[in-house]
Formats: C-alpha cells, sequence, structure tokens
DNA sequence: GTTATTTGACCTGG
DNA sequence: CCAGGTCAAATAAC
C-alpha cells in the first residue's frame, strides 16, 4: 500500500507542481514523498530485523539440541527412556525459550492483588534463599492473542504476610476489564479540555498493571490466603472493605494525573505514586 | 468435554 | 555445574 501511495504520488507530481507554482505557494509534496519513503525504509529494516531474529533462533536452537548435552548426559537420558519412554535427543520439545528481559513493574503488598488481568499459572519454584514457593504466572490471552505479558508472585514474609509480585512485559491483549467504564472530571479547570474515559482500549495500553480496580484476590490466590492464615475469613473481608476504599480514591488520582503524561513519564509517575502509598499506608 | 493447575523433568544463562 | 525459568503430561476443577 506504501508503495502504491508512492506511485500516486510521483504520477500526479508533475501536475500538481506546476499548479502550486500558479499559485505562488510552496508544494508540500517533496515532504510527502520522502515520509512515504521512510514508512518503506522502516518496513524494510523490520523484515530485516525479523527474518534476522528469526534465523538467530533457529540457529541457537539447532545449536543446543545439538552440541550441549554432554555424552554423559546423554547416556543417562536414554537409559531413563528405555523404562519411562520420556523424551529423547531427537524428540526433545523444542521452541524453549527463557525469559530474558528485565522486570518492567515490581510490587510488595501485604495481600494479593488483583489487577484486573486473567493470569494463568504455568509453574511454580522453591528458590534458593527464600521461604516460600515463588509462582510464575503467563497471561491467559498468551496463545489466543499472542500477549506476552507476564508475572511471578513471592511470597517474602509470613507475619504480616507480604508478597512481591514482579511484571514482565506489557499486556496486548484485550482482557476483560472490572469497572471498564470510569469517566473521570478533570483535576483542574486548566484541564478541563481533557475528558477521561477509562474504557477497555485505554486499559490494553496500560502499562502499570493496576489500572483499576483492585484487590480480589484469584482463585488460586485465595486458595494460598487460606491455607496461610488462621482467621482468612475476617482477614478478607476487612482488607477488602478497607482496600477497595482507599485504593479506588487513591488509584483515580494517579491515573488522572498519569494521563496528562506522556506515557514513559506516566509509568514513572505511577510507580512513584504507588511506593508513596506504601510509604503512608 | 474444556480449561486451569500441579509437578517433575527439561533447558539454559551465568 | 546449578539455580531458576519453562514445558507438558497428569490431574483437578468446572
Amino acid at each position: 500500500m506504501a508503495n502504491q501511495l508512492l506511485e500516486v504520488l510521483a504520477h500526479d507530481k508533475s501536475i500538481t507542481h506546476l499548479q502550486k507554482e500558479e499559485e505562488g505557494s510552496k508544494s508540500v509534496l517533496p515532504f510527502v514523498e520522502d515520509l512515504v519513503r521512510n514508512v518503506l525504509c522502516s518496513f524494510t529494516n523490520t523484515l530485516l530485523l525479523l527474518n534476522s531474529s528469526n534465523d538467530v533462533s533457529i540457529t541457537l536452537r539447532d545449536v543446543s539440541s545439538s552440541t550441549t548435552t554432554s555424552p554423559k548426559k546423554l547416556e543417562s537420558v536414554d537409559e531413563t527412556c528405555k523404562n519411562r519412554s520420556i523424551l529423547t535427543t531427537e524428540n526433545r520439545r523444542r521452541g524453549y525459550k527463557r525469559k530474558s528481559i528485565a522486570p518492567s513493574w515490581e510490587k510488595n503488598s501485604s495481600i494479593l492483588i488483583e489487577d484486573g488481568y486473567v493470569w494463568r499459572k504455568y509453574g511454580q519454584k522453591m528458590t534458593l534463599n527464600a521461604k516460600y514457593l515463588r509462582s510464575y504466572y503467563r497471561c491467559t490471552h498468551k496463545n489466543d492473542q499472542g500477549c506476552h505479558a507476564m508475572k511471578q508472585v513471592q511470597r517474602i514474609q509470613d507475619v504480616p504476610p507480604l508478597y512481591r509480585t514482579t511484571y514482565y512485559g506489557h499486556h496486548t491483549c484485550k482482557s476483560r476489564m472490572i469497572n471498564s467504564e470510569i469517566v473521570l472530571e478533570p483535576l483542574s479547570p486548566s484541564a478541563s479540555s481533557t475528558l477521561l474515559s477509562f474504557n477497555s482500549s485505554f486499559h490494553c495500553k496500560q502499562e502499570n498493571p493496576f489500572p483499576s480496580s483492585l484487590l480480589a484476590p484469584t482463585k488460586h490466590e485465595l486458595v494460598e490466603m487460606i491455607h496461610d492464615e488462621h482467621s482468612a475469613q475476617n482477614q478478607l473481608s476487612s482488607l477488602e472493605d478497607l482496600l477497595l476504599h482507599d485504593c479506588e480514591v487513591d488509584c483515580d488520582y494517579s491515573r488522572r494525573v498519569a494521563n496528562m503524561l506522556s506515557s514513559a513519564e506516566s509509568v514513572e509517575f505511577e510507580n512513584v505514586f504507588m511506593s508513596s502509598l506504601d510509604y503512608v499506608g
């Protein structure tokens, strides 16, 4: 389509150019043409980049399946495969990819929080210097929408219970959000031209994983809490009452300010804001 | 029957 | 080599 646009521009160039000259005004066509060429250039670069990264992953995969396994290990694997029909080197699982991105968001919380997205647990692990299991979650829309958001939940303290949730990547899915139709009034008269609507499309672009509400633990997280606490029922109801009220107010304010900043600034602002909530609260 | 969780094996970066 | 991240079969939940 960009190519077609370029052809159309080239075709009409002479005519428009003459018209503009007659009117004595400056033509914007050269600028537009450059723009289209830049777009085409970006497409080309992107495709090159994608192709080259595919090559890299294929190469790495081939290398890993053929050379990184020592002869000694191969022997032991083959031995167990005789009895249990586990994977051999040839039918060993493919596409294994280890996370290499830096965390995009980290949050400590006295309770397990519901961030509005639907997560699927894919593993848990006991880590070296931790007393509790670390749970691994990925977005439930990984397969149907290709969303690569992930999070880890690690309990870091028993009494009072404290959890560290670390987020990796960003949601690209269209998750169903709770309270997805909140319309906020402007902060000040100077900001009165900005109407903020927190509909579902906005939330999809949010980098902050705490977009609207809140604080109702997921099924799995609830089970963990009930296992952990003697008076789980009382704790749940009182915490939910308290935090639903406080955090709705606080997070609304946070979002109103953050929405008037650029996306990078807004993430930074919300990080600072949520930290200050921790400090105060 | 479909979807989510559990859990032991597998894989890899450091 | 190994700690930590991921896979996928078995199992549970719905």
